[in-house]
Order: C-alpha cells, then sequence, then structure tokens
DNA sequence: AAAGTTCCTGCCATGATTC
DNA sequence: GAATCATGGCAGGAACTTT
C-alpha cells in the first residue's frame, strides 16, 4: 500500500525530472515574471519596499487581511523578524495598498510571494486577471479583470517555471536564505524563495536587512533580507534583534520565545524536576511550588507503563530525575548551549510514579541519543523530538481533550484532525493555486491539480520531512499556492486555568466565514447583487473586510473574501458565546449591516450565512453580528439565545436543536421559504466541487470565470442559533427570489427523510460511536461526493449533547476517527536503519492481521451483495462488528509487536 | 490499483501565564 | 517585560479507505 503511494510519489518525480534536486534546491528564481504563466503579479509598491511609511499603519490594521500574506512571506523568519509580535503582523492592507489581495490574513500563509519584484507585480494576480496590478480591492469593487489568463497554456505556465526553478538552482547558492533559517516555512512565505534571499545565513544580515528588496526580479538578490518592503511592516524595518538569532545555526526568529523554543533544538536538556515524579521544570520556583503538591498527592499513575528495562541512554522517570540533573542525561550538555536548563524532559516515566495533574495521563519516557532527547510514548512507543508533539500525541490514548466537530458526531483527538475535517462541511476551500487561481479544499486536492493541469512537479515545491515523518521546510521550496485564510480564525487560546473548556468545545457558533476565495464564481451569478454587497461592506469597513471580487473574465468573480472573521473563532467551549460579538479578540468584525441585505445576509447573531460558490470555488461569506429584524421574527428563538446566558443557551439549544430538526425538514421541502434552496440535481451536477471536473474545465483558460451555466451559483450555510446549519446551493434564480420575502422564514417543517435518517443515523452514533464509524464516513462522504452533492445536507450542532458527553462518559458514544483508536503503528517513520528493521518487523507481524482483514472485507463484501436488500443499517453493522473484530485482533496484535520489540529496541 | 482521506510529527507562531 | 508554557496550524508523506 504505501508502496502504491510511493509509487505514486515516484512518478511524479519522474516527470518531473529534476525532481529531487530540483526540488530540493530551489526554485526560486522566480522572480515572477513570469509573466508567462504565473500568475502576475501586480503591484508593486510592496515590493519596492517602500513604503516606509506606513508601516505603523499598518501594525495597526489587522492587517488583517489580506497583505498580511506578503508581509509574512517576507518576514520570514529569518529575516528580520522582530520579535514583537506585532511586527509579524504584517502588513495590512494599507499598507499595500495595493495589495492585495487577498485578503489574506496573517494568517495565511500564503505563499506566493511573489513579491518579488520589484517591477511590479508582486502580487499574484489570478490568472486571469493577468493584468497586473490588479487592486483587489478594486476587484470588489467591481473591477473586472481581465483575463489574460489565457495566454499561457498550462504547460508553458509549468515550463516557465521549471525553467526558472532550474535556474534558480543555479544561483541558488546564495539563496537559500531561508533554508537556513530553515523554517520558516510557513506559510506565507513566499516561499518562492526567491525572494529570500538572505544569503546565507547571516544572522544578521538577515535580521536586518530587510531593506526591501528592491524588487529584484528574480533573483533574490535583493538584500538578503528581502523584505520587499520595509513599509509592509515596522517590524521588518526593524532591525532584528541579535538575540534572535540562534548562535548555532544562524536562524533568525520573529520571537523571542520561538528562539527559545528553538534553541532547545540545539541543547540537550538540562532538568530541574520534581523528586517525586520527574516532572521537569525550567523555573526553579515552579519546580518547589510543584513539588509541594506533588508530595502530596503523588498520585501514583494510574495505568502503569510498561516497564522497560532502561537501555543506555535512556531516562527513566524518577531515576532519570533524580539523578537528575541533566547533565546526567546526557543532554545537557550539548555543545553550544548550555545555558539554561532545559526543559522539558520530563522523564516522566514509566514505571514509577507521575504526577498526573501535570502532564496529566499521559505518560512518556525519554532516551538520550547522541545527545538529544527523545521522548517516548509509553503507550504506544512512538518516539518524538519534542515534547510539544508528544504531549499532542498522547491525546490520542488518553483522550483528556475532544475536538468535536462542529457540525456531526465525530470527535478528534487533535483539534488540527477537527479543522480538517470541518472542511469537509463548510466547503471552504483554502488552497489557491497560483496559476488558475482556483482553490481547493485541501492541499491533496492542491497538488493533485497542480499537477495535472499545470504539470507541476511535487517535488519541486515540496519539503523535506523528518525521519520520524515530521515536516522539514525545504529552503526553497516553492509554493505554488496561495493559503487563504481560515474561515474561522484560530481559536483563542484557552486559559490555562481553564483547562477543560477546550475539552469540550462548543461549536461555536461563532462564526464563521469566510470564505474561499475561488476564483469561479459562476458567471451567471447574480453577481451584481454580490457586489454591490460586497462593496457595501467593504465600504463599511473596508479594512476588516476585505473583500474580493475576482473577477474573471470580464466578469468578477467574486470571491469576496471577508474576513470577518477575524475573530470569528471558533472558540471551543464557552468562549463561544462570549465571542459572539466581539470576541475576545478585538477584531470583531463591524458589519455593515444595513447594505448588506443585499443578497445573502442573513444574519443572526451568531448565525451566519455562508455562501461559498459552488462550483468553483468563490465563496461569500456573510456574516453579521447582529440580526436584523426580519430575522428575529423569523427565529426569535435564535435570538433569544443570544442573549441568554451560555447556559441557558445550551439548554435551550437542545431544546431547540429537536424542534430545529422538524423546522429544518420542513425547510427542505418547502425550501422556496427560505429562499435557499436545496439545490437541483442537475445543479449540483454542473459543478463539481473538487477540482477534477472543474479544474479540467477551468483551468486552461479562465479558469473560473466560465461560469457554469445552470451549476449552482454558491453554496450557502446557514447556521440557525447555534442549532443547525444547513448547506445548500443556490441558482441564480434562487438569489433573486431570495430577496426578501423569502427569507421569511421557513418555519417549521419536519425533516425530510434522509434528514431523519441522518438523525437516526446520529442517535445511533451516540449510542455507539465505535460503530459508527463507518456511517459517519457514508455521511461525511455524501457530502464530498459530488454526486452526492445535490442533496441537501443539514448538519446539527449537538454541542449540547457533546457538552454532556464530554463531562462525562457519555464520549464514548461519539464517533472518533479510525485511527485514533488504533494503536499506533508507528514506526515506519523511525529513525535509522533499526528503525526500519522494526519497520519492517512489523510489518511482517501485521500481516497475518491485515490479511484476515482483507478476508474479512471481502466477505462483506459478499454479504453485501447477498443482502443488499437488508437496510444500510443492519449492513454497516455488521460490517462495524467485523471490523472491530478486526481491530482487536489489531490490538492483540500490536501488543505482542510491542512486547516483543520492545525488547530489542535498545536505544534508538 | 488508483484515487482520495486521515493520520502523523517536526517546527513554528502566538496567546496565556509565570517569573 | 521577558521567559516559559500551551495550543494549534502547516507541510507533506505515510497509513488507510474507498472506488
Ligand atoms: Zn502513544
Ligand atoms: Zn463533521
Ligand atoms: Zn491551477
Amino acid at each position: 500500500m504505501k508502496h502504491r503511494n510511493k509509487h505514486m510519489r515516484g512518478d511524479r518525480m519522474g516527470e518531473g525530472t529534476e525532481e529531487a534536486d530540483g526540488a530540493k534546491t530551489t526554485r526560486i528564481s522566480l522572480s515572477f515574471p513570469l509573466s508567462a504563466g504565473l500568475p502576475s503579479f501586480s503591484a508593486q509598491k510592496h515590493c519596492s519596499s517602500s513604503h516606509p511609511t506606513s508601516s505603523t499603519n499598518v501594525h495597526d490594521r489587522d492587517g488583517s487581511d489580506g497583505t498580511a500574506w506578503m508581509g509574512e512571506a517576507f518576514r520570514d523568519k529569518q529575516l528580520s523578524k522582530t520579535s514583537s509580535k506585532t511586527d509579524r503582523l504584517p502588513c495590512t492592507s494599507s499598507s499595500f495598498p495595493v495589495d492585495l489581495t487577498a485578503p489574506v490574513s496573517k494568517n495565511c500563509k500564503s505563499s506566493l510571494s511573489f513579491s518579488v519584484d520589484g517591477s511590479g507585480s508582486r502580487y499574484p494576480t489570478s490568472p486571469l486577471q493577468h493584468s497586473n496590478k490588479i487592486d483587489y480591492s478594486k476587484e470588489t469593487a467591481g473591477v473586472s479583470l481581465n483575463n489574460g489568463y489565457k495566454e499561457h497554456s498550462t504547460t508553458e505556465t509549468a515550463h516557465i517555471l521549471f525553467n526558472l526553478s532550474a535556474r534558480a538552482y543555479q544561483d541558488k547558492g546564495m539563496k537559500d536564505p531561508e533554508s537556513s533559517k530553515g523554517k520558516k516555512r510557513k506559510a506565507n512565505s513566499l516561499h518562492v524563495e526567491l525572494s529570500l534571499p538572505l544569503p546565507s545565513i547571516n544572522p544578521h544580515s538577515s535580521s536586518s536587512t530587510p531593506p526591501p528588496s528592491s524588487p529584484s526580479s528574480l533573483s533574490l538578490t535583493s538584500s538578503p533580507l528581502t523584505i520587499p518592503t520595509p513599509s509592509f511592516h515596522d517590524s521588518f524595518r526593524a532591525v532584528p534583534k541579535p538575540e534572535l538569532l540562534c548562535g548555532v545555526c544562524h536562524r533568525l526568529f520573529s520571537t523571542a520565545s520561538s528562539l527559545t523554543v528553538h534553541m532547545r533544538l540545539h541543547r540537550g536538556g538540562r532538568v530541574l524536576s520534581c523528586r517525586h515524579c520527574s516532572k521537569a521544570f525550567i523555573h526553579n520556583k515552579r519546580l518547589q511550588s510543584h513539588e509541594a503538591t506533588c508530595k502530596q498527592g503523588l498520585p501514583a499513575f494510574p495505568v502503569p507503563p510498561k516497564e522497560e528495562p532502561l537501555e543506555e541512554g535512556e531516562v527513566e522517570g524518577e531515576r532519570a530525575d533524580e539523578a537528575a540533573e541533566p547533565e546526567q542525561l546526557g543532554q545537557g550538555t550539548r555543545p553550544g548551549r548550555p545555558i539554561k536548563k532545559v526543559r522539558d524532559l520530563h522523564a516522566r516515566h514509566a514505571g514509577t510514579l507521575t504526577c498526573r495533574d501535570d502532564l496529566g495521563e499521559e505518560d512518556h519516557f525519554v532516551k538520550v541519543v547522541d545527545g538529544h532527547i527523545i521522548y517516548f510514548c509509553s503507550v504506544c512507543e512512538r518516539s518524538y523530538m519534542t515534547l510539544s508533539s508528544l504531549k499532542r500525541h498522547s491525546n490520542v490514548h488518553s483522550w483528556r481533550r475532544k475536538y468535536p466537530c462542529h457540525y456531526c458526531d465525530k470527535v478528534f483527538a487533535l483539534a488540527e484532525y477537527r479543522t480538517k475535517h470541518e472542511v469537509w462541511h463548510t466547503g471552504e476551500r483554502r488552497y489557491q493555486c497560483i496559476f488558475c487561481w482556483e482553490a481547493f479544499p485541501t492541499y491533496y486536492n492542491l497538488k493533485t491539480h497542480q499537477k495535472a493541469f499545470h504539470g507541476i512537479n511535487p517535488g519541486l515545491i515540496s519539503s523535506e520531512k523528518t525521519a520520524n515523518g515530521g515536516y522539514k521546510q525545504k529552503v526553497n521550496a516553492l509554493k505554488l499556492y496561495r493559503l487563504l485564510p481560515m474561515r474561522s480564525l484560530k481559536r483563542p487560546y484557552k486559559t490555562y486555568s481553564q483547562p477543560m473548556a477546550d475539552g469540550l468545545l462548543s461549536s461555536d457558533s461563532s462564526v464563521t466565514l469566510p470564505l474561499s476565495i475561488d476564483s469561479s464564481l459562476p458567471q451567471p451569478l447574480d453577481t451584481k447583487k454580490l457586489e454591490s454587497f460586497l462593496k457595501d461592506l467593504q465600504t463599511t469597513e473596508p479594512e476588516r473586510f476585505p473583500i474580493r471580487v475576482g473577477v474573471e473574465q470580464g466578469k468578477k468573480l467574486a470571491s469576496p473574501q471577508t474576513d470577518m472573521a477575524v475573530e470569528a473563532r471558533e472558540t471551543e467551549g464557552s468562549d463561544l458565546w462570549q465571542s459572539g460579538s466581539n470576541n475576545g479578540k478585538s477584531k470583531t468584525p463591524k458589519c455593515p449591516e444595513e447594505n448588506v441585505s443585499s443578497v445573502i445576509a442573513f444574519a443572526h447573531s451568531k448565525p451566519s450565512v455562508i455562501m461559498h460558490s459552488a462550483a468553483v470555488s468563490s465563496s461569500v461569506i456573510v456574516h453579521r453580528n447582529k440580526m436584523d429584524s426580519e430575522e428575529r421574527k423569523r427565529s426569535p428563538e435564535n435570538h433569544l439565545m443570544a442573549k441568554t446566558s451560555q447556559k441557558q443557551i445550551k439548554k435551550h439549544s437542545q431544546r431547540v436543536h429537536t424542534e430545529t430538526y422538524r423546522d429544518w425538514d420542513a425547510v427542505s421541502e418547502d425550501t422556496e421559504a427560505l429562499k435557499i434552496r436545496q439545490p437541483t440535481e442537475k445543479l449540483h451536477k454542473g459543478r463539481k466541487v473538487h477540482n477534477k471536473t472543474e479544474s479540467s474545465k477551468t483551468i486552461p483558460l479562465a479558469v473560473g470565470s466560465e461560469v457554469k451555466g445552470s451549476g449552482p451559483l454558491c453554496q450557502i450555510t446557514v447556521r440557525i442559533g447555534e442549532e443547525a446549519i444547513v448547506k445548500r446551493s443556490i441558482s441564480e434564480t434562487d438569489l433573486r427570489r431570495d430577496k426578501s420575502p423569502t427569507r421569511s422564514k421557513p418555519k417549521k417543517s419536519h425533516l425530510s427523510q434522509e434528514d431523519q435518517r441522518e438523525q437516526r443515523h446520529t442517535n445511533h452514533h451516540q449510542r455507539k460511536h465505535r460503530n459508527s464509524n463507518q456511517e459517519g464516513k457514508e455521511r461525511e462522504s455524501k457530502w464530498k461526493n459530488p454526486k452526492l452533492k445535490g442533496k441537501v445536507r443539514k448538519y446539527f450542532f449537538r454541542q449540547e449533547v457533546r457538552e454532556d458527553r464530554n463531562d462525562h462518559d457519555v464520549e464514548d458514544n461519539l464517533w472518533r476517527p479510525y485511527y485514533s483508536y488504533k494503536p499506533k503503528r508507528k514506526a515506519l517513520h523511525m529513525q535509522g536503519a533499526k528503525a526500519w528493521k522494526r519497520k519492517l518487523h512489523y510489518k511482517r507481524s501485521l500481516r497475518p492481521m491485515r490479511r484476515a482483514e482483507r478476508l474479512m472485507k471481502n466477505l462483506n463484501k459478499e454479504i453485501d451483495g447477498e443482502e443488499a436488500d437488508e437496510g444500510e443499517d443492519r449492513r454497516q453493522k455488521v460490517k462495524k462488528e467485523r471490523k472491530e473484530l478486526s481491530y482487536n485482533q489489531f490490538s492483540k496484535h500490536s501488543i505482542l509487536y510491542h512486547q516483543t520489540t520492545m525488547v530489542r529496541r535498545s536505544g534508538f
């Protein structure tokens, strides 16, 4: 299996040809001039660094949007980045007037950055646009861009890119600044490496230099730092603090804390650990206070970890600790820097006692290998380079925190998983191809698209991975896509003091929003309305909501993005409610309520409406904090909810929840009432959400531009209170109709049968979550499956339910990802030859089990065929049971494996 | 087998907390 | 204010499922 993948990869690589090397090395060059095919970038200002002026301003703005991405790109840590957060921020739009674009917020890490050039374009314009300089803002305004895109065929583009890459590669020598820095990765960076230049690592220069480079074109030549525009950010301007430069690897960091964390990589750890539980601390005081409490409690670890002989270098909890001192661990002394105590080593360990409170239940042990601390999960023995990775991982065993999907019953052990999963519900497309502007929901989709339509060799852009599967940014990795801001902004971190909050997330009502830009909104779209709407928004609060409308082929595409979100964060837990209006973060978007009306604006306090352009990608999301009177009338309950206290709300919601079902049901039948109609089949057919179909059509030319005639114009997601979310595709006509009346409200109706089915499904899930896995998937797949998209999809929030579960034991009823409850197999990535051996061993051991599974599968198929008539439920049930069976086998097997292999493992 | 989805993990940004 | 801690996003390949 994996082979398969490898295969694929291999193929791709092959295609690329230079692939690997090329890839690894750089690419860069892109300057983009690409005129050619690459999107053009417009503008210049940025680059020019110039803008000194604004810098300050920039900050202020939140920048949210858009521009940020650019800034970041440049910023790259390496660059200077000042440490202050603010600095980071980027540029706001204001700063760049032009810019951007995309409203990508800082979050966005988009990469594209092309900034580079001074010449001009920095912003990527969509291919369509081609012309340069496009101000998105203008776009919003309705400007249409042109589509010049066609001029270059995709192949050409690829070609160009390729050439550039090659060139870059040659030049590369210098460039890599990033490389050195490495990681920064993130996003934004332009990755294009282009820029960047820090020639090498210089430490400083780096930082400093941010001089905007001139627009360099291509090359990165720009000064080392490249930060194109100082103006972007003040920060940029600021000279990097020397302290932020890693003395070991010369990497530059934007913040002191980042550097601190980074330094841990270079030094081993020194630890101040608790005598009782061996927990490590950096601060003595903390240790002391901890010990005081630890003595008392000292709970024994509930589940004693397996005892494993200590191997060399291994630190076993207490032993390690006690002995403690870091130095003993070996780590301590890593060349370089000793200095601070290292922290984190918790040598918790296994066998012995541990303090529960601290890390919690997770228990792990540490081994020091070659001066490096490696953290092992005592449950599955996976190894981690960082404690944070281990902690994160530990939740898959402990489920101390649960991250339930806001739209369905699934629960994830990692917030990230949930985030990714929810994309399927929201339809958000954040990965935008810079060549054709088409946006995709997942990275995978994007890559697939680029490979297929633009001939992009993934190898060129990919980063390296660590032995353990971790991400290692490639130095010059090019990012040929833009990562649009998340529709729901990041949720505020929970307060530590209220640890549990997180565990249960509530769905937040908050909102969401945002959208993705797709490039393609169907032309027919009633764009005017949208435009006006957007305009209004913009006008109202331009800064906050940058809306962009892309125009395609002369038409506008709307891809407005409103970042409203800025704050819409999904908060987990109670925070949500608070966030409703203003989230903690200040940025509450203000919505111009008045204007909005036009098309789609439904506003509830929390409720939000999201329009996604279905077919293509553009999407518009309107979110309003307040409900308008109309809305209120219609849904008084919602209104109330908004006001009620959280608790009340929850209770209320629960009650309403059921009602809602009915209501929505009615809606579905009566769709007209809402005006949000269910998309008709044909509409859906027209749009394929995913790339494939769509892309094929669009890409070459104006990508999105073509509107798909009959296709749905957009997809709308409506949240009614916290209770439900309804997604529907709407056609132009629908929009028209929509106008006001419709809103009149859907009153309660009954759920459609399908919905009812779903509901049953849900219940079923609750009863037996594990078995429901499959079911959940089916449901999800419906959504994902283009064919099924036409159907109305409703997602109900079960926040209340979830909470209850969380609080108590109901958790078991939640659906959990398949992976989660299997013992992890890890291993494959382990490091070194030993790892491979182990891996092989593991695989071998798995064979029998897999074989059994396969047999079961086949059996299932047969049965399915035979029992075709039987209810789906029943079939599923059978399947599940079988699966479980197989799972059990697997578990046993795994255990065995561990038992046998642990012994063999020797220090790494 | 291919296509698609989910899991995984090193690294980093960033908010919260503690010193 | 700085250092530390916690959380979560990201890349992109591995692992796994579905077609
Ligand atoms: Zn584990
Ligand atoms: Zn879900
Ligand atoms: Zn494309």
